[in-house]
This record gives C-alpha cells, sequence and structure tokens, in this order.
DNA sequence: ACTTATTGATTGAATAACCATTCAATAGGC
DNA sequence: GCCTATTGAATGGTTATTCAATCAATAAGT
C-alpha cells in the first residue's frame, strides 16, 4: 500500500466484517431507540455505510434483527459454556461460574440488556425470537441442573429437586436482568449476582442442615 | 329507547367508554404485533371505531401507548393492594396473596404478560414508562418487605434482610412472568407461584431452623 | 510494470407503501 | 338549534426494498 493511502480505510471489506459493522449498529441504535425506533436509515448511518449496502448483505431488515440476535445469544453462550468445560473445576465453581458469566460486563451492560429485552418485547408473536434465545436457555438449564444434581450428591443426598431449582434460578437471571435495566441507579450487577448466590447457598445450606 | 333501536348500540358514548375500548384494543393489536406493529389504524379497527376518533380522544398515539401502560399498572395494583389492606389477614396471609395476585389470570394471563414486556422493550429509552412501572413496584416491593420484617419478628429474630428479600422476590416475578411468556407449553402460572413460594419457603425455613 | 477485463462491493435515488396527524363535513343527542 | 361526537379523506413525512450506475480489487494478458 502506497503511502498516500495509508491513512484511508480500504472501500471494501470481506462479508464477515461488514455483517458485523452492521450487527454492532443495530445493537447500538435497537439500545437508543428500541426496536420500533430503529430503521435500516438509522444502522446505516451509525456503521457509517450505506443504505444499499445493509441491504446488501442482509435479505432484508429481518434477516438483520435475528441475526442480531443470533449474535447477542452466540457471545452470550461462548461466555457461560467456556468455564462449564473445564475439567479442572468442581460442580460448585462450575455453577458459580455460570452465575458469573450471567452478570459479566460484557453480556450484563445495560446496552446489551436493552437489546435483550427489546427482543423479549417482541417474542410473543416472532417464534423466531423465541426459538433463537430458547435453545441456549435450555442448554444452560440443563447443565445447570446437571450441575445442582452434582452438588447435591456431593452433599450425601438425592432428593432434591435439581431441575425446578435451575428452573428458578434462569427466572431469577431474567428478573434480575429486568430489575438491572429499570433501576439502573438502585440495583448493581453485584447486587444481582449476591442475590442468585444467596439463592444457591439457601438451597444447598437446607440441603447441609438437613443432614445435621 | 324505542323498540325500533333497542337492538342497535348508541352511536355515541361517553369519553371514558371510549378510551377504554381504545385502550382495550391497543392491548390486544400490541399482544398481538408487538408495539413496533401496532399502528393507530389497526387499533381503530380492533375497536370498531374510526381512526380520528382515536385521535379525538388520546392527543397522540403516544398518549394512547402511556395511558394503555397505566392502565395495565392500575389493574395490577388493585388486585394485590386489596387483600393487602385486609386487617383479618396475619403477614403470613398477605405475603402469600400479594404472590398470588402476581400470578392471578387476569393480570398474568398470556395477553397482558406480551403487552408487559412489549413495554419493558420499550422502557430502556422510553422515561415515561419506567416511571409507570416502578410507581408500583416499589409500592409492591415496600409492602413485601414490611410483612417479611413482620414475619420474621413473630418467628423470633430480627436479623433477617427483608428488603433484599423483597427485592429477590421482585426479581422472581418478573423472572417467572418472562419464563411463563416464553415458554407457555413449559411452565404454567401454577408452576410460577409455586416456585415463589418454595423461595420463601425456604427463607422461613432457614430462619425456623436456626431457631431450633 | 502497465493495461484491460471481470466480478463483486458500494452507493443513493427511485419507488410504492405505510403511518400519524389534521381537519372539514356530517351525525347524534339533548 | 347548538354543541359534542364521529368519520374518513387528505396531507406530509417516513420507511423498507429495489435497482442502475459507479467504484474497487483482482486476475489475466501484453
Amino acid at each position: 500500500m502506497s503511502p498516500t493511502k495509508s491513512s484511508k480505510k480500504p472501500r471494501t471489506a470481506p462479508p464477515e466484517v461488514r455483517r458485523n459493522q452492521l450487527i454492532n449498529a443495530t445493537i447500538t441504535c435497537i439500545a437508543n431507540k428500541g426496536i420500533s425506533g430503529t430503521t435500516l436509515s438509522a444502522i446505516a448511518k451509525e456503521a457509517g455505510l450505506s443504505l444499499g449496502l445493509a441491504n446488501f448483505h442482509f435479505k432484508s431488515k429481518d434477516a438483520l434483527l435475528s441475526e442480531t440476535l443470533k449474535h447477542l445469544a452466540a457471545e452470550h453462550r461462548d461466555l457461560w459454556q467456556r468455564d462449564a468445560k473445564r475439567e479442572d473445576l468442581s460442580d460448585s465453581d462450575k455453577l458459580r461460574s455460570i452465575v458469573s458469566a450471567q452478570f459479566h460486563s460484557r453480556i450484563c451492560s445495560r446496552k446489551k440488556l436493552a437489546v435483550w429485552f427489546a427482543f423479549f418485547g417482541e417474542a410473543s408473536h416472532r417464534k423466531t425470537y423465541r426459538s433463537i434465545s430458547s435453545q441456549i436457555d435450555l442448554e444452560r438449564q440443563e447443565l445447570c441442573a446437571e450441575l445442582i444434581q452434582g452438588i447435591a450428591a456431593e452433599d450425601g443426598h438425592d432428593e432434591i429437586d435439581a431441575e425446578q431449582i435451575a428452573l428458578t434460578l434462569e427466572g431469577m437471571f431474567d428478573g434480575a436482568w429486568l430489575n438491572m435495566l429499570m433501576y439502573p441507579a438502585k440495583f448493581t450487577r453485584n447486587q444481582a449476582e449476591r442475590q442468585v448466590l444467596d439463592y444457591l447457598d439457601l438451597v444447598f445450606a437446607k440441603n447441609v442442615s438437613r443432614r445435621t
């Protein structure tokens, strides 16, 4: 590349780059204006690209929205699933890392929460969004149920309802997320995490005291 | 009213009637299409009224949406607040009735949930919606904290963190609502209520076992 | 090294449809 | 008769999608 061009970005980029630019712009726009206030024009402008390019890379606005949700979901899954695979961690530490990932600053930013809830707000009439989201929810829930079962077994008893607790946990994650979105000044990530861990302590303390 | 007109509805109605027709139509439309897919035309059609009449009774589409949320919130508050005022109920029963109200079929229908989450989805950039919702949330949360404190005092100890538990309870309500919206076949109102009551049992069982 | 051809990327105007708001005309009720 | 309620067309603006023209990058040819 000649010196006269060294300060200029190339005009073209690979499809993956463009798609990511558009997806990230979509996230920003949804966070700022919601889904109803997000137009293709605004996304293109936010990405510093043209309206036509958005349409070149995504078949339709709807396709772009769905891909944006998939991107969010994958980012989220990558994080909580990473530690869950480590063989050097105990079941208890694995469960804890899943909780931790749920409230990680990269996942649980106000911006991302706003986007998640924008999609939840559409979910009742958009089966696509429900299924994108539920895939990874189910995976996490099942994994948590196994871990909970494992922890209980280590404590010496098997009568815990691991699936029910995992389900409760899922609800707590979502509820905490919503509270963080609605009351950012009052409810922090640390508080949210603390809340969930307290619940788990309660669950396992109950079983411990049953043993004594 | 003359016999020839007895089978016909009057063409005019009082403002409160019209406003309620429009608000209820709005709820139906949002439940079916989300906020982004809800147009004034669709609302007017759903209400069996004209577009102009919608604009006559509400200053703007935005005003209609806000009033719709207020309507939902008031309906909800009336229900949980009713039993909370009864002097013949114990703190424990009052708390239980608040939980029960949260999952009452009139409040917690799929339709209403869809609308609630449509508004939550807009909440990050709509301060109006946040404040409508947070008013009654705060009232309920404070009331629950008092009741939890009262129950703990009856059990003979005061070291429970009532405010934290009330906050956790709020999160559980929201989380359960979202799970019901996302997984209607898997997660019923009864399961949701059970989940919350199990949590409360845990909380109070912990304190009971501390005493023994 | 330079030129030309080819293919994919990019642009933004055009298009058609949609939407919230306005408003003049008409209807209804007292 | 008067005032309010109701209607639906008009208005102006917005939006998603389409598409022709242009640009950019690479490969092939000289």
